[in-house]
RNA sequence: UGACCAAUGGUGUAAUGGUAGCACUGCAGUUUUUGGUACUGCCUGUCUAGGUUCGAAUCCUGGUUGGUCAACCA
């Protein structure tokens, strides 16, 4: 695990908002000049690149101010969590790269809790109403006009009491009672009008079991939760803004420590969705392979499309923390990969679409070695030995019976480099009767092995090969965005965000490989000469390896034809 | 027809009353045995109307636009 990633781009002078808040309070002295975050997931989905963005900006925060951070799952609804989910989240929180100060449960609290309702039950400031949901919604109105009290609003202290302790004893059925604050059912912020504090389930927690039969609210849990664990900042996203008030109100009804709540804008990408209830919804209903699809925001897709942890820190670190909503364009996340992965991963050569190149001079019983360098970006990464022999297969987008002049690479009469090898012209072309091209007719220049005085000779392209009786075969996944427009969730009457499901996001091609592989490990993340940027995927088996694209390079040419 | 929040190039984000900067994208060029990388240059911006001030992206007021809130979800 990377623990000690020191700040990966330039040092950042200026602060986020967060950052100024945090700085401001430091300087006041509040919370003893202490700082303690937390990322608090509820287990009930895998994370996402949104996610990322928080875990970040939560262990970043402390870990610039000499702080800690816990991992505190929030698990108040027995319903929707489960253990798989957490074991894959801490997971991913590690792959990320991140270790916590502390592993919680809001469960962990659920006494606690408990006993926090009946001081607010004593202080008149909570009571059990018998309203059916129907009814508790109705009466709660509307935001533009007030709500109405519950018939139930002024039992007696002595009457809550019983009724609550009875709620927990599980005399009640589902849905029969719940415990609510009393707060102002004028108040034009919805969520203080009476919040519900406790509802009646009968269900099994993942880790409590059936110790209880009755589950807090989110509202009632969150504050606490952070304010048991001495949580000085307490950051998290937008919607949770008109949550606030309560989550002050519950620290200072119950006078404890009061965490500061502060919201950020979440992140959003183009072309892709963030909800994790769609994301369930693509997986549940077989759009993609699983949560780790390569082509979904998941931490584990990502990782499994060849993303580094590194860059996604960066990226999450590029595109900074705000309150406007915000949409970050596809392209920053591919720039962050392609950066890193630019300084890391060796180079391969590789054939996706193959044509044979036939060097007419160059005796056909010849093999030869030439030696290709596995990163030029990195000298310690040394190089290798490559045969070379008379057939080869190059890329059928390398070669143009009639070019345009813009194209410099192979066409009839013209000279290209192979990468490392010779310089080849083109002397003919091998058709079939329809007239598609079967082969490529070449010679070579014997004086141009790279190294020699010739080979600096000027030529337009140099191309990437494979000698034919070399090659290996391989499994090439290549990916497309999952959404073909930008925001799928812009949809016209009676469609869904799945009609916008790009159908070509997903090809699984047959390609040629160099015969040896430094590292077959999962994850190993390479770059094919002149295409893009591949990872080994958990498909592979030691008779057939399978790549999966992780982002294409750049390519100047594609765009200008 | 309520409350709260936000508004800076195509996208994101700085400027904390004093020269509107950075990154991505796009475009043009230099270098290159990857049409990659690196490097250089260019395009494009303070929602609007007032006010305060010597001076406003920044403070105030009105408007406009966008977002959030009416689960016994988180």
């Amino acid at each position: 695990m990377e623990t000690n990633h020191k700040s990966e781009k330039t040092e950042k002078t200026s602060l986020n908002f967060i950052e100024a808040i945090i700085e401001e309070d430091l300087k006041k002295g509040k919370n003893a000049s202490k700082v303690h975050t937390r990322f608090p997931p509820e287990p009930n989905g895998y994370l996402h690149i949104g996610h990322a963005k928080s875990i970040c900006l939560n262990f970043g925060i402390a870990k610039k101010y000499q702080g800690k951070t816990n991992l505190r799952f929030d698990d108040t609804n027995p319903i929707k969590e489960d253990v798989e989910y957490v074991e894959s989240i801490k997971e991913d929180i590690r792959w990320l790269g991140f270790d916590w100060h502390a592993e919680y449960y809001a469960s962990d609290y659920f006494e606690q809790l408990y006993a926090w309702a009946i001081q607010l039950i004593e202080a008149g400031k909570a009571y059990v109403d018998d309203s059916t949901q129907e009814e508790i919604s109705k009466n709660r109105g509307v935001p533009t006009s007030p709500g109405k009290e519950s018939p139930y609003r002024n039992r007696s202290v002595q009457e809550n009491l019983n009724l609550f302790r009875r709620m927990r004893a599980g005399e009640f059925s589902d849905g029969s009672r719940v415990l609510r604050a009393k707060i102002d059912m004028a108040s034009p912020n919805m969520h203080m009008r009476d919040p519900v504090m406790y509802r009646i389930l009968h269900a099994s927690h993942h880790r409590t079991g059936n110790d209880w039969c009755i589950y807090p609210m989110y509202d009632y849990a969150h504050g606490q939760s952070d304010s048991i664990e001495g949580i000085t900042h307490s950051i998290c996203t937008l919607e949770f803004e008109v949550h606030r008030p309560l989550y002050d109100w519950f620290c200072e009804n119950l006078q404890i420590h009061h965490p500061q709540q502060i919201e950020f804008a979440r992140l959003n990408i183009n072309y892709t969705v963030m909800s994790k209830r769609k994301l369930l919804q693509l997986v549940q209903e077989k759009h993609v392979m699983g949560w780790d699809d390569p082509r979904m925001p998941t931490l584990c897709g990502l990782r499994r499309r060849g993303y580094t942890p590194a860059s996604i820190r960066n990226f999450a670190e590029i595109i900074g923390v705000a309150k406007r909503e915000n949409v970050i364009d596809f392209s920053l996340l591919e720039y962050c990969v392609r950066e890193d992965l630019n300084k890391k991963a060796w180079r391969t050569m590789a054939v996706l679409d193959p044509i044979k190149l036939i060097i007419d001079n160059y005796p056909s019983e010849k093999i030869e070695y030439v030696q290709a360098i596995n990163n030029p970006e990195d000298p310690q990464a040394g190089s290798r030995a490559l045969p070379f022999s008379r057939e080869l297969w190059i890329e059928r987008s390398d070669f143009m019976e009639d070019a345009p002049k813009n194209f410099f690479r192979l066409t009839p009469g013209r000279e290209v480099r192979l990468k490392y090898a010779y310089i080849v012209k083109c002397e003919s072309v091998d058709k079939d009767d329809k007239g598609n091209i079967k082969a490529i007719h070449c010679s070579y220049d014997p004086e141009t092995r790279s190294g020699m005085p010739e080979s600096n000779r000027k030529v337009k392209a140099t191309i990437h090969w494979l000698s034919a009786q070399h090659a290996k075969t391989a499994e090439v996944r290549l990916f497309d965005r999952l959404f073909c427009v930008a925001d799928p969730d812009e949809v016209t009457e009676g469609k869904s965000f799945l009609d916008n499901l790009n159908p070509n996001s997903l090809q699984i091609i047959k390609a040629y490989t160099e015969p040896e592989f430094p590292k077959t490990e999962v994850f190993t993340n390479y770059q094919f000469e002149r295409i893009g940027y591949f990872c080994i995927d958990k498909d592979s088996t030691d008779s057939k390896l399978v790549f999966n694209q992780t982002v294409a390079l750049k390519d100047t040419w594609a765009k200008q034809k």
